[in-house]
DNA sequence: AATAAAAAAGATTTTTTTGTCTTAAATAAA
DNA sequence: TTTATTTAAGACAAAAAAATCTTTTTTATT
């Protein structure tokens, strides 16, 4: 459903919104650890999220990265998957057509049509600060 | 969504259940044409697609693809993408988690519950040889 | 000012997916 | 029986995705 870069990526966003609610900033080492992902490649991920604006990260000692949450800033699930895999979900044919276009359907366009509407829905109205709280809680974990 | 692998392997099937309507075998040179698909990959994927026993091929001069539809045997959606891209798109976890699991689940899990299902039910009811009639009657469409 | 700890940037490698090419096997028709 | 046409099989190549390594930049602490 995902790239590989996604989920680490969602996983990632996670922990740190995670641990922003206690004010914890967190560095690469830890949020690899925690989400058990290869530590380079998280790391590469993470500067894709910093420049989509979606965590911040701070430098130097004492640096990491952090989730500023200034009220009613709230991140989507949304904007994650737009910024690492782009809108193709959404957007694009389910059956790989140049584009999906009602007036030219694949033979799949209308049994796909509610699917990835749902999965729009989902994903616009998600927000990672819901999900958060839910590790916070401990009924929900982000390996294995 | 599904790999590039296993859109062919759709739209592949898709035509000739479309020609196997009209007692028509295609070869893999018009199958290609006609989904517009680079032929000798296509032409790998129909060997699965023949070895998981979705289409019929015949060798030799007026040889080619064709499904030999025997009554009750009526292929679904769900049996082609299970061939090619195997059952992760149902069973997987969706954040890429080793196992999907109930009682240990990702922060979308319940989130993504239905979606998933849905997409499941689809596969598994949609059959191919309705949307062959689709693409027979020049309401649905396998290229731009 | 020097050091150490962190992210950023960029080059590189590995693996997987996508795609091609060549040869073999089957078979219909001349 | 030879030839032509087709799929099957397997080796190979290119591109993309996943992952790593190295160097640079920033910054807190000593
Ligand atoms: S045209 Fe294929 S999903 Fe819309
Ligand atoms: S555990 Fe992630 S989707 Fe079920």
């Amino acid at each position: 459903m995902f790239s590989k870069a996604c989920e680490y990526g969602i996983r990632a966003t996670l922990y740190i919104a995670e641990q922003s609610l206690n004010q914890r900033r967190v560095n690469i080492r830890e949020i690899a650890k925690a989400i058990d992902s290869p530590e380079a490649f998280t790391a590469k991920i993470m500067q894709q999220l910093v420049k989509s604006q979606i965590v911040h990260s701070v430098k130097g000692p004492l640096g990491g990265f952090e989730m500023l949450r200034s009220g009613s800033h709230d991140i989507k699930l949304y904007q994650i998957v737009k910024a690492i895999d782009g809108d193709n979900i959404y957007k694009g044919c389910g059956l790989g057509l140049k584009e999906c276009n009602e007036e030219h359907p694949c033979p799949v366009h209308f049994k796909f049509l509610n699917i990835r509407e749902e999965l729009r829905e989902m994903l616009e109205t998600t927000s990672i600060t819901e999900l958060a709280k839910d590790l916070d809680k401990g009924i929900a974990f982000l390996k294995q």
